[in-house]
DNA sequence: AGAAGTTAGTTGAATGTTAAACGAGGCCCT
DNA sequence: AGGGCCTCGTTTAACATTCAACTAACTTCT
């Protein structure tokens, strides 16, 4: 049966804290890119990823590792993003069962335009209402967690 | 044009560390959640504030004000749990509009287990992998950052 | 009182997500 | 070569969420 460890008043409090704003956090972000760019947060996330990488495209598996999205997720999300004319799928010469999203120019500039609304929306909401100090100790924690994550399988 | 004031290289780290990471514990505690309990996280959420209001009750716009969650999103939620036999809905006495949600004796009882195994996955993940102040940071930040949402409207 | 405007909560349809199953191709071993 | 097993990405159907429309009831103002 054994008694969990419980958190603490101050620990649960900053864990609430936490749940509550990023889900408040979430939702500021999608609406903003859904209502002046017309995608939604998660696809903002894969054309982010896809305009990094060497010639703009990955192969949906690593796509979907850097999103942190479902493999069926972005297959999905892939399909709508390429029927809006911002990615295409093409095969991966050395894997036949590979392949690769590309970031169309169209997709480059769409996400350029939005990435100036974002990054005012995540200073808005976000690094410019919290002290420097207490956003790199955000970054060293969530550092933490995301590889106690991958350890974990 | 009025170019947007970008993240630097740290900023954009932290940023980064954060989005992804909050993602994945997502992920996470719902999969646990779901697997042991049968509850989303949007669900367990909802019993949670049942259970610390008064009486075990809780009109819909204060349950969703509370879980973060939409009214039609609620809605539907609720009746899932209604249909689960955790939740009842009851009428208003003052306010002929008004819809208390009741959390039942076998949601209390549902809650009591999950939240035993929910908090150890909060700890395994999150609470005991990052530093005490960074932990304190986050709930500093975070309650800005509600704040900040809560004023903007 | 009663018209106009608000707020509470639900509904249904469109949309997005998840979970499980699948086909196809690669890999390893004998 | 070919059997067994793994990975890649997609598909389907079930499920959850969003969005807009709606009814009912409260409020305010004259």
């Amino acid at each position: 049966m054994d008694e969990p460890r419980w958190l603490d008043a101050a620990q649960q409090r900053d864990w609430r804290a936490y749940v509550d704003g990023s889900i408040r956090l979430n939702e500021i972000m999608d609406r903003d890119l859904k209502s002046k760019h017309g995608l939604s947060l998660p696809e903002y996330e894969i054309l982010v990823r896809l305009s990094e990488a060497p010639e703009r495209r990955l192969r949906m598996a690593e796509l979907a590792e850097h999103a942190s999205q479902s493999r069926s997720r972005l297959s999905h999300t892939c399909s709508r993003l390429e029927s809006k004319g911002l990615v295409v799928r093409g095969s991966c010469p050395n894997d036949k069962r590979g392949v690769y999203a590309h970031l169309t120019d169209e997709g480059f500039a769409v996400l350029e335009r939005a990435a100036r609304d974002h990054v005012r929306t995540v200073r808005a909401f976000f690094v410019d209402v919290i002290d420097p100090d207490d956003l790199a100790a955000i970054g060293r924690a969530f550092t933490s967690v995301v590889k106690r994550i991958a350890e974990e399988n």
